[in-house]
Order: structure tokens, then sequence, then C-alpha cells
DNA sequence: CGCCATATTGCATACGAATGCAAAACTGTT
DNA sequence: AACAGTTTTGCATTCGTATGCAATATGGCG
């Protein structure tokens, strides 16, 4: 069966002299589709298969003109959404026949370096996941012909596709739940202000306030870093005038201000201070904290920035198109319950004000 | 400056013409420490810039035989472990001026899949960070040439690199420190039965409880999944005999286990059952959960990893080599303290036990 | 200025697979 | 059996870059 030791440089041309057949022959054997008779299939299979035959992708690739590997270019994995995000992905595009070259660790302005092997490696499709990513790069992107999605995040000028869930309508159904629990003084703490992602739901979160007529909100700004996220918690939270709802920016940090509240100002979640994250997602699930979030659909965001990207390869056509999702609230033990709203639905429990 | 629009398809060629001079002139450029005349380079640089040339990276790799890309097969990131490890791996990598080709997902015996796209894409070298991973893969990668490193696990014979840190030493540790700590009935919530690390650990586990007089031990296996893992605390702690110490084998289980004593169990930790982990990562860490835990030096890990392979790429020997690493057991809440031992070192509480 | 040693340069070819094209091998029909 | 129509095959070329080798330019020194 298998001969054990496999040389790594067997070619198409040694299978070939060994099938007694040619080159070409060995090539359409390999290519899905191509002009080959069956008998001559069968030479050639079982002649690469004694030589440990691979076609060489790289080669291929050169004069296909196509990499069949996707970059993904994510800067901060302790946000266990992205590592989420990275594991649908990778299954998604396996199944599709890409590879995923990751790109990772912190890319400030000086992201010329990145953009360079991305071109360099002639990647057919980039997934940008970084929500502290200069816009540059994704318009670079773009412009040098590479289809791109931004996942999470848009950009103003709309030249690049993007995948992204109503932030400001969550904001806003934050509001409306808080509102509805009987909070009277509310807080933000703000991810990385110039994401597009925090700005809707921080402006969602402000309109849906002032509906019910308050229009004050403590602010602080974390980046969607967890020390920080602490940091901001400790210097709201040890105020007097401290908020009784607070609304934090996305999961990763709400559990660092949970802990912060709880364990370093002894106050008791929900009943001194009701927090609502957003994200639905890792820590914020578990019974220690039972964070009250707004889900983002991960595995509908991934299907859907992968369907842009084989769209866009196989039409060969960039035309940017905007995908938006919807998340739920999912409502948990870190908030007030509003007397009415919140619905059991398939097992979980979700805040769904009525109408009007 | 910038042209703006940038071709996709510009070659050497082309920048050669423009700068008149050859083909060669331009790949000598862009080719560190070959022969080339600080003119020249000057007017292909120009040239280059001009036209917003990158040399391809594919076409290099035919012609050099190196991709300069790392495959990493990680299959379980929820663990955050991996995700930390991914992204100091990827810093390290780009450092050296690599790329990391992710493989994620699940990949059960029919991993060959997997083996035909290394192959294919011609990466320089594996990094197997997949507790679940059968261990022929390695085999197979190692007996294709490819430098391969085995990340946190070794198989029995030891034909193919590893990293990995005492795990067995660290079992030793945590009985060390329970015996200590004055508990008088043990259990362990097991990792993958199959993997190293597990094995490693319960032996030292099992070997340091022994000498103290302790040879029985209540065992649940959960194969480091959280939801097992949480299945496995309930059927454990709910026993009438129920230990009053446990050791889990993996953090990722641990705070999941902590939930399920504390929220569903109504138990104390650790008054009523001491909790030890290992990893001394991501949510260990929280003033949640606190969890004492044996530490893996993940940095370190990760270097000694990246330096192995450079090693075997550069030289083009592959000579397996195992770098073991040392871990600390790192003292906080979730576990009653001994009345010895535990030490102050630059500002964490490490568990030391006096000599013989 | 002439000569030799050295540094640069260009030419030609190689890497491994895909593919247009024409030749060759089949197929079925009469 | 001869023919037209259809598959299948092999040839030759191509992708974009690196590199050995020979040719050329440069520099130093007497």
């Amino acid at each position: 069966m298998d001969s054990g030791v496999k040389k790594p440089g067997v070619t198409s041309s040694e299978v070939a002299r060994r099938a007694g057949v040619s080159q070409s022959a060995v090539s359409r054997t390999f290519t899905p589709g191509a002009s080959i008779s069956p008998k001559t299939r069968a030479k050639v299979m079982t002649a690469a298969k004694e030589l440990g035959y691979r076609p060489n992708a790289i080669a291929r690739s050169l004069i296909t003109n196509r990499s069949r590997i996707i970059a993904v270019v994510m800067a901060y994995l302790e946000n266990l959404f992205y590592p989420d995000v990275l594991e649908e992905l990778g299954r998604l595009l396996a199944k599709e026949n890409y590879r995923l070259l990751l790109f990772t660790g912190f890319m400030d302005r000086d992201s010329d370096p990145i953009f360079d092997q991305l071109m360099q490696y002639r990647v057919d499709g980039i997934v940008l996941a970084s929500t502290s990513l200069s816009s540059d790069l994704s318009e670079e992107c773009a412009a040098a012909g590479i289809p791109v999605v931004l996942f999470n995040r848009t950009t103003e000028r709309d030249a690049v596709s993007s995948v992204t869930t109503r932030n400001r309508e969550g904001g806003r159904r934050v509001a409306e739940f808080l509102v509805a629990g009987g909070h009277k003084k509310f807080g933000y703490i703000s991810g990385l202000e110039s994401s597009s992602t925090n700005r809707d739901r921080f402006a969602g979160y402000k309109e849906g306030l002032a509906d019910a007529g308050h229009t004050e909100i403590m602010v602080e700004v974390a980046n969607y870093d967890r020390a920080e996220a602490e940091e901001a918690a400790r210097k709201m939270l040890s105020r007097p005038d401290r908020p009784d709802a607070l609304f934090v920016a996305n999961d990763h940090m709400a559990v660092a201000v949970m802990d912060v509240a709880r364990h370093e100002l002894g106050l008791s979640v929900p009943k001194d201070i009701s927090i609502v994250g957003y994200d639905d997602v890792g820590a914020a699930r578990w019974t220690s904290y039972g964070i009250t979030s707004m889900s983002q659909p991960l595995k509908r965001m991934v299907e859907a920035t992968v369907s842009i990207l084989m769209d866009q390869i196989s039409s060969g056509e960039i035309e940017a198109e905007h995908r938006i999702l919807n998340g739920e609230l999912v409502v948990r033990t870190s908030a007030r319950l509003p007397k009415t709203g919140v619905v059991d639905v398939d097992g979980r429990r979700i805040f769904k004000p009525a109408k009007g």
C-alpha cells in the first residue's frame, strides 16, 4: 500500500514516465473536468500512488494565477469571538478548497509590510477581521484588485465589501431593555472609538436612551482591551453617582467589568448594577457571568463572508457588497429584567419589546 | 508618490524594461546579498516603485524550493491557550519572515486531506499543536522530510521534535501542593486519554499522591472539552464521597468545573473543595476564578518551537529535538493553602516545596 | 597608460504544472 | 471497410523568478 518513505520532489514528469504517458496526461488526471480517458487516469493514479506524488500547488498557482489562499488579518485573538470566527472560517474555506493564511499581531499604521505580504503571495482574497486596523489597508487591497471583506466592521466609503450586524439597532435594543428594566443612570464602556462597530453601537444606545428621555451617559473608553476595561470600570463604578445600568461594547470587556464590579468594588450584579454586553460569546455564557448580551450570528457572518469572497473570485467582479445580519438580545442574569418583553425562544430567553 | 491603482500583474521583466536593465538585475535587487551595484539597484527601485512591483512569492518559491510558509495545525481554539500560542507564533514567524498557514477544525483519523495540503503547498515546516491529532500525521510529515514540531505533546517513538513542559513533574507538584494543604480525598478530571500531556500529568499526580500514601483517585474523563468537563464535574462532585481536592487536566476545563461546583452544586471553593488546573491561562487568572494552576511558559515554548524549525530548515538536518521547559505552580484562590511552601516571586505567589 | 583582479551584468535555462493546438485514437454509421 | 465525428493524447509553450556562467565594466596600481 503506502510505500513508507516519500521523496519530497516527485514531479508530474516522473509520474508520467513511470506510467508511460505524457506529463500533460498526469496534469489532466489531477485537474477536475479535464479531458482524460478512464484508462490513462487509472495508469497515472497507480504510478502516482507508487511514487507518492502530489501536485505542487505552488507551480500550479504560478500558471493558473490562483493561489487558493485566503489571507485573514486578525489583530486580537484574546477576545474569544475571534478564535471562534477563525475556526469557522477555516472550516468553510476548507470546504471550498481554500487555505487560510493568518496574519496576526499588532499592525499599527505601519500596515504596509502586511500589505506587501498579501501581494507577494498573490492571495485570492482577504478577510480583515481586525477592528483596530487602518482602513487604508482595505482600500489598498481593493485597489489591487483582490476581493476584500471587512468582517464585523465597515468604512465610510463603502468601496469594499463588509459583513456586519445591525450594531445601531443592537445598541438601541440594549437601551430599550435597560430603560424597560427601570434603570435611571446609564453608562457606556466604549471600544475603540475609531471602529465603526463601536460608533454604531454607541449611537444606537444614545438614540434609544434619548427616546426615553435620558440624555446623560457616563462614558469611559477601554479600546476593547481587557485591562483597560478593568481600569474603566474602577473609575466609573467607584464614583458615588455611578450608573445603575451599564452597556459595555463587547462581552470580552463586559466580563472584565463584571469582575471588577463584584470582586473589587463589592457590587452585586444585577442588584446594584445591570450590565449588558455584546457578541454573546465565550465567558459571557458561563454561569459565573451569565451576561445579558446582544448576539452576533457568528456562523452566518462567516458564511456570508465566504460567500462574498467566492462570488467575487469566481466572477472576477469586485463589486462591494454589504451584508448586514440581525442579532438578538440574549437575556441572562447580569441585568435586571423588565416587566415585559422577555420571551423564551427555543430554550433561550430573548428580549423582544412590543412594537410602537 | 503612490500611483493609486496598482495592476496586479507587474513582473520583474516589466520593471527591468522600464529601468533599462535585465530581468536578472531586478531579481538581484530584491534578493538580499546578491551581487548588484548601488546604481542599478537605485534605478530598479525607482522603476519598481513607479509600477507598484512586488516580487511574486509563488514564482520565487517554485525555483528556490522554499515557500517560507509554516503550517500550523490546531484543532481546538476554544481553549484560550491555543489562540495565545497562535498569536505568539505569528509574531515570531513574521519576525523570521515566514508566513503562517492555519489548519483548524476537526481532523479525526481521516487526517490525510490535511497531509495532502501540507505536501501540496510545500510548506517549509509544520507545527502540530493539536492534542487530539493522530500521531500518524506527524510521522508522515517527518518521513516526507519536512521539519515538524509537536507543540505541547510528544509521541512514544521520538522520531519527531517536540516542545513540552515537564508535565509529569507538574502533576507531581500539584499532588504535593494538595497533600501539603491537608486534603484527604483526591480526584482527577482527565483530558484526552490518548494525549501524552494528559498521561504525564496524571502519572505525576498519581506518583506524588502515592508518595504521600494516597492511592485512591477518583477519575472522570472529559477530553479537554468544556461541556464534558461540566458533565464530569456534576458526576464526580455530586457523589457523597466526593473529593476535597481536585486536579483538572487543564484550565479550560477547570473553569467549567468550578462553575458547576459553585453554581450548580452550591459548593464553596476552596472551602468545600480545592481545585487546581494547568496552563495558567485565560479565565483561570480572572478574579472570578483565581485558579491555582501549573503554568506553561507559553512564550518560551513558542520561541523553542520556532527556533527548532529555523534550525532544521536552515541546516537541512532533521534530527529530532526535544525541548522540555519548566513551569511553576501559580497559587491563587481556588485551592486551600498549605502551611509552608508558598512564596512570593516578583508579584506572583508560587508553590515551592522545601526539598527532601 | 596598461594590465590584472574584482565587481557587475546579461544570457540562457530551470523550477513544475496547465493548456491551446494539432495529431492520433477511438466511436458509430452506412 | 471507409468515413465523419468525437475523444483522447502529446507537443510545445507559458507562468515569474533565481542563478550558473561567461562577458563586460570597474578600479587599483605600477
